[in-house]
DNA sequence: CGACTTCTTGAGGAGACTCAAGGGTGGTGG
DNA sequence: CCACCACCCTTGAGTCTCCTCAAGAAGTCG
């Protein structure tokens, strides 16, 4: 992967060995460029690929019933993107990028290799799409019960926390490269709500939501008013299996 | 594993040798039995666990942050349960009994040992957790754009074709173990709408739910009115690790 | 045959939606 | 350097879905 200062996401739960890294490194395609706003690949088409973000903001959306988008995850530079879409014929979701982006994808036929030859990776792998479907079930335990206010409230902590991740010297006030009507789709309301649940959430000294950068205000009023669990997430389980293990 | 003929959910993406087959049995825990309404585990525990439903039906729920809990996922048996838990020091979801049930627990570190030494077990329990991604993730979507007679909709005919994959001799009419609320609850609406929401399905002669029996009555319109999204899955992808590696 | 759970019905209210128009902001080209 | 245009944000008014509260009917189990 070209960029060598990336922080490929799964050393959020382990750090990588190098042959661990290199062999990443050894099956991914070259670097595939999108302005903003492009489609990446489309929700339905044929043998969907597996993507790694390179750089830049992306999102994974999907069409409702409604027929209107919902946005089911942000992408941040180190990413997998498209790892659902493996269980099926078809791509699952559409991955658009939010700013200009890279990528470079994997042949699926490199994740089955993965299981045989590499299998910390692959638990690692397995680990954070646990953790993603943990994020999507707590969206759907807001959606179903919680106020538009609520859930905004929610969003918003969780970027901080993928934005902190990143670059852990991240401070109260961050850019997110994110326009009303994508938190709208996020958060499952409509573009005009989400204006007001934002001058709500400024009216209350909580959160001012400004030009694609966010300033909280008041966090633990904030975290008290979304209400989100506290969970701890493993970072290296004592049951991976060995990293030695080639 | 103690009832020979229960199938074991992997097999939806590929059947297990022998092999393999004997090494989940050789690892699963005693049978546990557990009376209808009761907590397996509850959300926030320790150190969680993993289990695999041998009999009965199951759910796994969320509290919301208004309080409130959302279901999840309905289990069935052969479903492995708790495996977003993996990826935290916490039990993500409350696992309780919606009949009486009969399930085994799995020590986490045979789950290691198994990326390890059964790569295509591991492979395969790593489609079906794309899976469950997908089908939360549509959820979302029907929560954040669709009313709440298309998510109910949309609910019964997934409860079918599940039910369908137990028993594919299932016709129209089927007995699922869920109460209104637990409708309510997995729609992310309140008892009396869902009432009101059955009324106007059996109105427009979509559905019939009558004391734990659904009875599909116009399964194209009720397709048509739910917006569901069709999909094929893989059944046995060809970059599986081989079925012979030990 | 009771006691409990589950389902059903009614009336009133709140949150979010739709439709529609106006105001900013940044980018581009003359 | 300014003017224009496209995109994004903001505001208002009216409507509808779904919720809350409350009570009563039916079903289920010992």
């Amino acid at each position: 992967v070209s960029d060598g200062t990336e922080t490929v996401r799964l050393e959020a739960f382990a750090s990588l060995q190098d042959h661990e890294r290199g062999m990443l490194e050894a099956v991914a395609g070259p670097a595939i460029r999108l302005a903003r706003g492009k489609t990446l690949r489309p929700e339905g088409e044929r043998d969907p690929q597996l993507y790694l973000l390179a750089s830049g903001w992306a999102a994974s959306t999907i069409r409702s019933p409604a027929g209107s988008r919902q946005l089911l995850k942000i992408h941040m530079p180190g990413d997998m993107m498209g790892l659902p879409s493996l269980a099926y014929h078809e791509a699952v979701d559409t991955i658009v990028a939010l700013t200009p982006i890279v990528v470079h994808s994997f042949p699926s036929a490199a994740i089955g290799a993965m299981f045989a030859s590499h299998p910390r990776i692959a638990a690692l792998l397995f680990l954070i799409s646990q953790e993603e479907r943990t994020m999507l079930a707590d969206r759907v335990a807001a959606m179903g019960r919680a106020g538009a206010v609520q859930r905004v409230a929610a969003l918003i902590l969780q970027l901080h926390a993928r934005v902190m991740r990143h670059d852990p010297a991240t401070g109260d006030s961050f850019h997110v490269p994110i326009r009303q009507a994508e938190l709208a789709d996020l958060a499952g309301i409509t573009t005009v709500h989400v204006n007001r649940v934002l001058q709500e959430l400024r009216a209350r000294e909580l959160v001012h939501w400004s030009r694609q950068t966010i300033t909280i205000l008041d966090q633990p009023g904030l975290r008290a008013l979304a209400g989100l669990p506290e969970r701890t997430m493993v970072s290296e389980p004592d049951w991976l299996p060995d990293r030695s293990a080639a």
